[in-house]
RNA sequence: CGAGCCGUGCGGGCGUCCGCUGCCUGAUAAAGGGAGAGGAAAGUCCGGGCUGCACAGGGCAGGAUGCCUGAUAACGUCAGGUGGGAGUGAUCCUAAGGAAAGUGCAACAGAAAGUAUACCGCCUCCGCAUGCAUGUGCCGGGGCCAAGGCCUCCGGCCGAGGCUUUCAGCACAUGGGAGGUAAGGGUGAAAUGGCAGUGUAAGAGACUACCGGCUCUGCGGUAACGGAGAGCGCAUUGUAAACCCCAUCCGCAGCAAGUCCGAGAAGGAGCCAUAUGGCUGCCCGUCAUGCUCCGGGUAGGACGCUUGAGGCCUGCGGUGACGCUGGCCCUAGAUAGAUGGACGCUCACGACAGAACCCGGCUUACAGUACGGCUCGCAUU
RNA sequence: GGCCUUGUAGUCAAGCGGUCAAGACGUCGCCCUCUCACGGCGAAGGCCCGGGUUCGAUUCCCGGCAAGGUCA
C-alpha cells in the first residue's frame, strides 16, 4: 500500500479532529479538512468496540475502495478520515457509496468529472 | 429401519472487468506473466528452533511434571498397556507416586473424629434404698412445730401375681452403686473390616466359612501389574489440586529479540594551503564559518523474513505413535500493515473467523456436509 | 505482536477451605420536622462463567470470558 494516499500520523488525525469539518451519515463521520498538498488523502478510523477484525477490516476495504472510485470526482488537497459507525457493518456498499458521494457534496469537495 | 459410539475429511464452485502486495521477464520505463490468509491464522496454555545476555563445577531458592513402557528436537503432547470408575454395548473418563519421615486440618451434629471412647441399650454383682397390701398403706395438697416429726384436715388409689404360720423378708420390680460389653440405636462425608454362624451372663476375630485387607514365597510380564500358594484374625481414619517428602526436568529474556548501513543537528581531533569575519590599523597568533577525519547513533533504510524437525505419493520396519528409502513439488511475506468492488451462471444459499519470526501440541469458536469402521434394539430371510 | 495484573451488591471495597460472606456510600420503607436536609430504626440487593479436587469451594487446580497495565 505504499502508493495509496493514506494519513498516518497521528498529529494529522488530531488536527482534524480539532478543526476539521464533520459531517455524520448512517454508516460513518467525515471529517475534511485542507492539507495544503496537491493529492487528497484518506484517513479510516475504526475502533475496536466495531467489531473483530474481520469486520473491522473489511470496512477499510471498502472506504479505500469508495476513495479510489470517487477520486475523479473528489477536489484535490484535502484530508478526509472516515469513522465506522456499527450500522454500516451490514451494510450494501452500493447504499454506502450513495452516502459517501451526499457527504462530499455535504462538504463542497465534490466536482464534476471532466 | 431406529438409537448411538469412534475416526478421517471439506469449509461454496466456475468465469469476466477495475483495483491492491510481493516475485519473474523486461532496462530501474511501458507492458506482460504468475502467486497471494486458516482449520482454527484465535487464546497465548505448554514445548522446541532462532537471537542476545549470563555461565569453571556443584548446590540453595523458585517453578513444572507425577501408574508403566515407548515415540519425539522437545512437551503438560501422542501411541500401546495396567489399575480404578461409568455404560446392556461399541466406547468414554481418570493430576493414578508417598499418609508406620514430620506438621497441619476434619465446621455442625454426635458418647466419641484418632494415644479412641462409653450416651442410650444389653449383661453380671452388691446384707444400698423402697415396694410386696386393707394397713402405723401409698401418692398429691393443707396446717402445727423445739425441724426429729405430728394432725379427728382434704382429694385420689389399692395397680400386687409367687414363696414363707407371722414378723423379718426372699424371688421379682424400680432406683442407686461397682463392673463387663461394643452386637444394636442415634449423629456424621467418614465411627477402627463386611456378612453368616459358633460361642457367651451379655458380648466381642474370642473361634469358623466366604469376601476384603496386609505380609512372605515362587510363577508370568521389560514394567505398571496379574494370577497362585502359605501365613497374619486385621494392626495404621481421611486429606498431599494443605504444608511437605521422593523422583525427573528447567539459566534469563524475547523478532518491539538481534545485526548492518546511516541524512541532519550536536560532540571530539586535525588543517590554515585557500576565502570571509572578530580580537586589531598591519604581521604573527587565536576563535568562528570552512575543509578533512573520528566514534556513538536519531530520523530513515536494509537484513532477520520464509526451503522448513516442509508438503504429497509409493515401498519397507513397527500393534501403534513414529522411523527409514526413493520420487515429485516450492505453496503469502505485508510494515498503519496487501484479498476489495461490479457482474453472470450454479449449488447444499455459505458458520467461526484475517498471517506479522517459524514449527510441534493443547484449549476454545464453528452453518452445514461427505466417507469409513463399530455397538445396541426391532423386523425379515 | 510480546509480557503481566485484576474480576465479591448500583459504586468503593474487606475476607477466607466450614454453619450466617464484614463495612461504607447509594436505593426503598417507617420515625423525626410545617417541609427539606441532618439524625434514628428496619429491609432488599452480591462471590464473572464452566468443569475438577474435597464431606464441603467465594477461597485450591484447569479451561474460558471480560476489564486494565506495560514494552518501539
Amino acid at each position: 500500500m505504499k502508493n495509496f494516499p493514506s494519513i498516518k500520523k497521528n498529529e494529522d488525525f488530531r488536527r482534524a479532529y480539532r478543526e476539521g469539518r464533520k459531517k455524520v451519515s448512517r454508516f460513518f463521520v467525515m471529517y475534511v479538512i485542507e492539507n495544503g498538498l496537491s493529492i487528497s488523502r484518506l484517513g479510516i478510523s475504526t475502533s475496536k468496540k466495531y467489531g473483530n477484525s474481520i469486520e473491522r477490516h473489511h470496512f477499510q476495504r471498502r472506504m479505500r475502495e469508495l476513495f479510489r472510485a470517487s477520486s475523479d470526482v473528489t477536489r484535490t488537497g484535502y484530508d478526509i478520515i472516515m469513522v465506522a459507525r456499527n450500522e454500516s457493518r451490514q451494510s450494501d456498499f452500493s447504499q454506502m457509496k450513495e452516502e459517501y458521494l451526499k457527504l462530499l457534496k455535504g462538504h463542497d469537495i465534490f466536482m464534476e468529472s471532466k
